[in-house]
DNA sequence: GAGTTGATGACACCGCATGACATCAGGCGA
DNA sequence: TCGCCTGATGTCATGCGGTGTCATCAACTC
């Protein structure tokens, strides 16, 4: 290849956020994305379906990401053990450094209901991919489905409350926000 | 009032529901929901902020019902416990005579993508509704989101899961999905 | 060097959504 | 009774989002 520019992608997604940062989302046409990464709107809507999209290019992988440390987590854990492992993993690894990027990122998405909504069938999109990782772990399907909605749920508050602040490790705020919610879930007791 | 309709929202939903099922979502344009319903487009927008929003009319006061039942649920509950009266006086009330109709707009809703997405900000904004419901009954802010988030969650499998099925009552499936969920949460045991 | 491939450009087109102004029946006070 | 006000609706214009279709053209292949 050498002819395009092979990351027209990345391009547009540049371009939109510095638009979105300046002026906002809602105000920012998508030909104004196009022209300044250098193409036509017809070639924004090949790289991306619709012009919220351009907001999540970054986690496009997630879902896959996830799923193999899912499937890479020591088999003796429990189900919910092996999604927080793999999501351990992810705060660990790419997001820790990632803070003021994904501040930012998340201020744009704050702004539009639209954009929150992407967000959330985001996060179904992510526990589907778990879903699957743990029915290769020899977790049944029911038990599955359930594990990973979960796990994402906490996921997603913590990921959120790690953003709201400014000193704790992503790892830290995990852990806490999965601890607090199994005890509201299951309040500590010597029955059963 | 008697100059004009007073149910338009009401003609408007039906007529949408109806031409959904005739000739599917994306098919269908809002001018022919509104002439159907004996209105124009620009009425349409008026009465709903977009053309997705027509399909949730239904359950448009549901934050608020819910909230109302957790506000007049037992004190001696737990915040989990609170949350789940509340779901399960939904569950053998305003849902429990409509599975039909739930079941057809359902199949509505599963065949959008941007359908399913406002599905999930519809619950999003339920949590919301039932984390100040908790907190006028005394708990904790930060404890009320993530109960109410996760009580949706339950509220949501488990919707989904009776409507899958033909036989079981809504409060059956809610009551057993709470308790699964429950047992992968925190698995038996006899520590703390 | 001729054909093929694949990303892009150019153009037309439709549906969604909104702002602005007009319309008109009923309510209400003088 | 008259006339003003209110509020839901109609009408028109406009802009943006998104897609189908065909043309273009550099690189690769044989």
């Amino acid at each position: 290849m050498g002819r395009w520019a092979p990351d027209a992608a990345l391009r547009l997604e540049r371009a939109a956020l510095e638009l979105f940062a300046e002026q906002g989302y809602a105000a920012t046409a998508v030909p104004e994305i196009a022209a300044r990464a250098g193409l036509t709107t017809r070639t924004f809507f090949r790289h991306f379906p619709d012009k919220r999209e351009v907001l999540f290019l970054y986690e496009r992988e997630l879902p896959a990401v996830v799923a193999s440390l899912v499937a890479g987590a020591p088999a003796f854990l429990s189900p919910l053990g092996l999604v927080m492992h793999g999501f351990e993993a992810m705060a660990a690894g790419p997001f820790e450094g990632r803070r003021a990027e994904l501040q930012a990122r998340r201020a744009i998405i704050g702004s539009d209901e639209g954009l929150r909504e992407r967000e959330l069938l985001k996060n179904v999109l992510l526990a589907g991919g778990i879903t699957e990782a743990l029915s290769g772990q020899g977790v049944g399907k029911e038990e599955a489905r359930l594990v990973a909605r979960y796990g994402v749920l906490v996921f997603e508050i913590a990921l959120n409350d790690w953003l709201d602040g400014n000193s704790d490790t992503f790892s830290d705020v995990l852990h806490s926000t999965a601890y607090r919610m199994g005890q509201l879930v299951r309040p500590a007791r010597q029955e059963e």
